[in-house]
DNA sequence: AGCGATGATTTGGG
DNA sequence: CCCAAATCATCGCT
């Protein structure tokens, strides 16, 4: 079975096939009596011309073996095969054999007198006594070979055990040995190194970055997770989605493990059983080590495929689960109210210019449990949405504006301003850039001091881009305050 | 289901 | 890279 996958596969070189059926051929007729000699072994530069004399007998038998880069040409003739060593109806059911895949090319040697042969004998080949022009496919050849896995075990097991018990086996098998030094290498050595598929590179990093393909467990999943929580995704709150996500791509990992151990160890299997074959045959013919290395390095080149595909199912099935637990945008969860409240406190507290600087962010994201990037989107959002529609938003900056003034009078009689708190904590409610010293709580809107009072008293807490920013805020928001509570502060 | 609110993303400018 | 503005997609209330 495996037999047969070999050869099919391109496993096994068609040189090697027919050197096999050659070497069997001529071991199990009985009535080997190979002499081959050759004066005349065809074109020298062509190829290995074989010329052994083994035993001197009554009859001689001339093989010729030519080898050309591209192809085989064979040129064999057989005489005196009195018992087939295939039966059947094949072609090789005849005494001999005479193949000339070449067709420049004639049958080189000498044509033996026709020998005596059995009656039914010459149902496939008669050319070998006359006719050099007796040529046959190179298909046929194969077909012949490929009959053998039709065989019975049992029957192609007493064919082996003749095959190597027979006396003329050593004589044999050396020859096959010359032969195949002379010509194998220069077959095989095209194609060798092939460079490492970039596609399979990618999919091997990406599944290592997901921590499907890396170390066992503990780092994988986890590090997927904040990696994508820090490309801005998540907030790190959710961390029920989290455990979710983490169980749902260790299940991939499980999986994909699995079946990529499944994988080897039916690659482990099929080279150790052609590795077997292989030995078994070098038994009955040459085979270097270096041919088995290629042997392997083919399977684990059609495995590696197989493999490829595993990866990118999994790379796909991770890109799924990915979108479906970490897009945030699917996954859009409010802030919490305290979060929006925070948020919001410092928004209207310097509304003047709402751009909180990077520590700021930081601080804010901290206390609110979200990412920096969230942040800014919050604040994108906000500032883009409150200059749309300031009127719709005087109700929530009066409320936080009174919030703030709270904040600050319960603060009252410390002498420092809120903002020279720097030394450490963010004061959020003390940092109101509109209510210094604004007495608030008169049931009017708060209002806020714009422009240069921020900038003295908070510097600490402005984005660097405050000048181009602040312009823009300004210029826009301040002017056409529609309830009045926002332009007409009081400027003082 | 409809609708407004809201967080995230995209696009374009500097 | 930050921002404004537009847009998308989901949430959450009715």
């Amino acid at each position: 079975m495996h037999s047969v996958c070999v050869y099919k596969g391109n496993c096994v070189h068609i040189t090697d096939c027919i050197i096999i059926y050659l070497f069997s051929i001529i071991l199990l007729s009985h009535e080997v009596n190979p002499i081959a000699r050759g004066p005349q072994c065809g074109d020298p530069q062509k190829g290995v011309c074989l010329c052994v004399l083994l035993l001197p007998h009554t009859h001689t038998h001339t093989h010729t073996l030519t080898h050309t880069a591209g192809s085989v040409e064979i040129n064999v003739t057989l005489g005196m095969l009195q018992q087939q060593p295939i039966t059947g109806n094949g072609p090789s059911s005849g005494r001999g054999l005479a193949l000339n895949a070449h067709p420049g090319m004639h049958a080189l040697n000498s044509v033996h007198p026709p020998p005596q042969h059995r009656p039914d004998g010459d149902a496939g080949l008669e050319g070998t006594e006359n006719g050099h022009e007796n040529r046959r496919d190179i298909g046929d050849i194969l077909q012949q070979i490929m009959t053998i896995t039709d065989q019975s075990l049992d029957e192609a097991q007493a064919k082996k055990h003749a095959l190597n018990c027979h006396r003329m086996k050593p004589a044999l098998f050396s020859v096959l040995c010359e032969i195949k030094e002379k010509t194998g290498l220069s077959m095989r050595n095209t194609q060798e190194e092939e460079p490492p598929d970039p596609q399979l590179v990618r999919l091997d990093n990406m599944l290592l970055a997901e921590g499907v393909a890396g170390p066992e467990k503990g780092g994988g999943a986890a590090a997927a997770v904040s990696a994508a929580t820090s490309s801005g995704g998540m907030s790190p709150d959710s961390s029920l989605e989290h455990s979710d996500y983490k169980q749902k791509l260790s299940q991939i990992r499980t999986i994909y493990h699995t079946e990529l151990e499944k994988y080897e160890q039916a690659c482990s299997e099929f080279t150790t059983h052609v590795m077997n074959l292989l030995r078994e045959q070098s038994r009955t013919r040459p085979v270097s080590p270096r041919e088995i290395e290629r042997m392997v390095a083919i399977i684990h080149r059609k495995f590696s495929s197989i493999q490829t595909q595993l990866k990118q199912s999994t790379c796909e099935a991770v890109m799924i689960l990915r979108s479906r637990f970490l897009d945030a945008r699917r996954k859009r969860r409010n802030f919490s109210k305290q979060a929006t409240e925070v948020l919001n406190e410092y928004f209207y507290s310097h509304l003047s210019n709402p751009y909180p600087s990077e520590e700021a962010k930081e601080e804010l994201a901290k206390q609110c449990g979200i990412t920096i990037s969230q942040v800014s989107n919050w604040f994108g959002n906000k500032r883009i949405r409150y200059k749309k529609n300031i009127s719709k938003f005087q109700e929530e900056a009066n409320l936080y504006a009174m919030k703030t003034a709270m904040g600050a009078t319960q603060r009252e009689g410390s002498p420092q301003t809120p903002n020279s708190t720097g030394s450490g904590s963010f004061s959020l409610s003390g940092s109101a850039d509109l209510f210094l010293g604004v007495p608030p709580v008169n049931g009017e809107q708060p209002d806020y001091h714009m422009g240069a009072q921020d900038s003295r008293f908070s510097d600490r807490l402005y984005s660097p881009r405050e000048s181009r920013t602040n312009g823009t805020w300004q210029e826009q928001n301040t002017p056409p305050s529609p309830a009045g509570s926002e332009g007409s502060d009081n400027s003082d």
